[in-house]
DNA sequence: CGAAAATCTTGCCCTAGAGCAAGTTTTGGT
DNA sequence: ACCAAAACTTGCTCTAGGGCAAGATTTTCG
């Protein structure tokens, strides 16, 4: 399965779109390689692409006032992820995006993006859905952690990534859930 | 000023649309109000209308398992606000919809709403435009707030919203910010 | 206006999780 | 395959914030 399979098969469950209307929106996307723990954005830079991933994953995480690291996403196969708030707003980046694993992304130009967005019917429409989905993803996080034991929001995240103990590093996991590693190393005894 | 000049303006910031074209969708808005602790929507319910408030305030808020209200936003004058989730997924919302202060909206229906988004350019603007914000505005607190502690968080709300502490009772800013309503009692005393 | 109910404050004690230190295991580069 | 560096584990101590109880204040509504 080649990678613009992959991203025309995510297309159509969304739109229904032909793989004719395809091919202009084929045409703006570009093949990228990352090496793991390399950088596809920087704090600071602003975003200028949207990521669809082919193949391995990316994290998207923030570095604090006190230098703690806080990750707020993983990005897995056949997932859109850039830094949404950068790209809308073309601020500078407040995270980094980082490759976890080999990765293999399909990308896109933020003013290629918007135009298609702005032009065609069906990005507009998987745009929308891209946003929807980042909107109840982020809801879904806030309601779900908060008032959570630290085992319960750890049992919450396998639920949601059986694979990821053993994909993700356990510090990167540790900042996601908002605890130590210290912490999350004693957690794992618990499980 | 009218409750449709209010609507007007915040559209016509957002897309400069004329008052000719804003007619037709000020068609579809239906003025409503609401005494406080009155329930505009319930957990359970589906979510049927997209809420623009013109004076007073309402909240969402949601109640877990253990019977600890969680409160997730609230939405002021010049904003709207519903539950975004329930109304795209037409899925039974886990939030419920509460006058804080007496309050008055103008609500639209979910097909009317969802039938100009397909249909009228501003509207589908304007949906994007709810749906980027809400989105920058829930990662903001997810990032800002992780890692903060409580008196932090209390700044933080406070920097946002300097009225809040005066219109809103203590125990909903406890249970937005994650805290005991005993220990925001406390954190007041140090400010 | 006045009583009951709800809300807010504060003293006290307790627990989840932070953080350091010191060891162990895993990973990556040559 | 080897070594250094990074990541993980675990014992110990400490602290922010939770939670109860009991009193003070504010709100609600007849």
């Amino acid at each position: 399965m080649s990678q613009l399979d992959l991203l025309y098969r995510y297309m159509h469950a969304r739109t229904g779109l032909s793989e004719q209307e395809f091919e202009p929106i084929a045409a703006c996307f570009q093949p990228c390689s990352y090496k793991t723990n390399q950088y596809l954005l920087r704090e600071g830079e602003v975003c200028q692409h949207n990521y669809f991933v082919t193949k391995g994953s990316f994290r998207m995480y923030h570095v604090n006032a006190e230098g703690m690291e806080l990750t707020r996403y993983f990005a897995f196969e056949n997932k859109f992820g850039t830094n949404l708030t950068s790209l809308i707003e073309g601020s500078p980046s407040i995270e980094n995006l980082q490759a976890i694993e080999p990765l293999e992304v399909l990308r896109i130009s933020k003013t290629d993006f918007f135009d298609l967005v702005d032009s065609n019917p069906a990005i507009t429409k998987i745009y929308r859905n891209i946003l929807e989905n980042a909107y109840i993803t982020s809801q879904k996080r806030i309601y779900d952690l908060q008032g959570m034991t630290a085992l319960d929001r750890l049992r919450w995240l396998l639920e949601q990534y059986p694979m990821i103990l053993t994909r993700i590093p356990s510090r990167m996991i540790a900042s996601y859930l908002g605890i130590t590693p210290y912490t999350l190393s004693r957690l794992k005894a618990q499980l």
